[in-house]
DNA sequence: AAGACGAAAGTGGTTGA
DNA sequence: TCAACAACTTTCGTCTT
């Protein structure tokens, strides 16, 4: 776990020969791509070079101002069941066009092709709305570096939610971050509302109430976060050793049993505990780069570390005077 | 000079009347 | 719907290495 991932194929894969750049914070070329989050890291200096620059190919640019206008005019929030104006429709009426009845036979064909007028557009309206769904889904999963089964979660939720009618009146957008976000959850891959939000016009809040939604009528079970979760990851960022990552998970467990990681920010218990075992181990890293590395300011490191070592009756190496 | 520490005030989200 | 509340953040001054 501890051992380097050191991947050029993939860098150069995804940064063209000519635009392997050098890491822009300390000059080395030791670029190396981190598949847990799917960015392109330094290896000396752990500046991160290519987060969220994964996909740069001309199909989609929305990076300058003026393509993000377009796009996000076509991405309004669409409601698919509402027929537009050029919609066609069959006439309830049983009358010709010169409003004759129609005889019984005419009447009876003519139900049949109302039935099945409806169902199309039913159909199709709902596969239109899963292609531009899968097209927010290809791009959000590129940004995040999202694994593929991840995604593949996320669209089938995000099906579920679209049969029962969920996406009617909320931005197809914010319903498949919402649905990302569950498949992150429940596959185990951190990743937090932020970090998924981030990239969506729709804001965090959206996000967020639509993914309790997705909860609520669509039952989903999501297992709580726990803290175990993020230490791999936190601790990849920061290149300790897998035995440090391993005492830290210790730490979460033994945290987790005396029932002081509740209502507890995740990532924030993980950060401290990493924290606190990188020191034990003499790996040691500032509060600043635990923080940075968990998404979580200095001070919950320190408070939850400070509480754990506390609770756990942890004694930290003296410090050499 | 940089890191660690903690107090105090501010923020967004949850809960319960 | 509003207010209380807990957890987290921001900011800042002080102490330690």
């Amino acid at each position: 776990m501890g051992e380097e991932v050191v991947d050029r194929e993939i860098v150069e894969r995804l940064y063209p020969i000519e635009e392997v750049r050098e890491c822009p914070q300390c000059g080395s070329d030791k670029l190396i791509y981190d598949p847990v989050r799917g960015e392109i890291i330094c290896a000396v200096c752990g500046y991160v070079v290519s987060e969220r620059e994964i996909d740069k190919g001309p199909e989609w640019r929305a990076f300058d101002s003026e393509e993000r206008e377009k796009r996000s005019r076509v991405g309004a929030p669409i409601t698919r069941y509402t027929p537009d104006a050029l919609a066609t429709d069959i006439d309830w009426r049983s009358k010709d066009a010169a409003g004759r009845e129609l005889g019984l036979r005419k009447k009876v064909e003519m139900f049949r092709l109302r039935r099945w007028h409806m169902r199309a557009r039913v159909q199709s309206s709902l596969e239109r709305n899963l292609s531009q769904a899968q097209q927010e889904l290809d791009r959000l999963g590129a940004q995040l570096g999202l694994p593929k089964r991840v995604l593949d979660r996320a669209r089938e939720i995000y099906r579920r939610a679209l049969e029962i009618g969920l996406v009617r009146g909320r931005s197809i957008e914010s319903v498949i971050a919402a649905a990302i976000y569950a498949a992150c959850r429940e596959m185990k891959v951190p990743r937090t509302l932020d970090e998924i939000a981030r990239f969506t016009r729709a804001g965090r809040k959206d996000v967020a109430r639509c993914y309790r939604l997705l909860l609520r009528e669509t039952s989903l079970k999501v297992p709580l976060p726990s803290p175990i979760d993020f230490a791999p990851r936190i601790g990849n960022v920061l290149k300790l050793s897998a035995a440090t990552v391993r005492d830290a998970i210790d730490i979460l467990k033994r945290a987790q049993q005396l029932g002081i990681t509740a209502g507890k920010d995740p990532a924030g218990l993980a950060a401290a505990a990493i924290y606190i075992a990188a020191l034990k181990r003499g790996e040691v890293r500032t509060q600043k780069e635990v923080a940075r590395a968990a998404q979580v300011t200095e001070v919950t490191v320190r408070n939850r570390y400070k509480e754990l070592v506390k609770k756990l009756k942890i004694d930290l190496p003296v410090k050499k005077s």
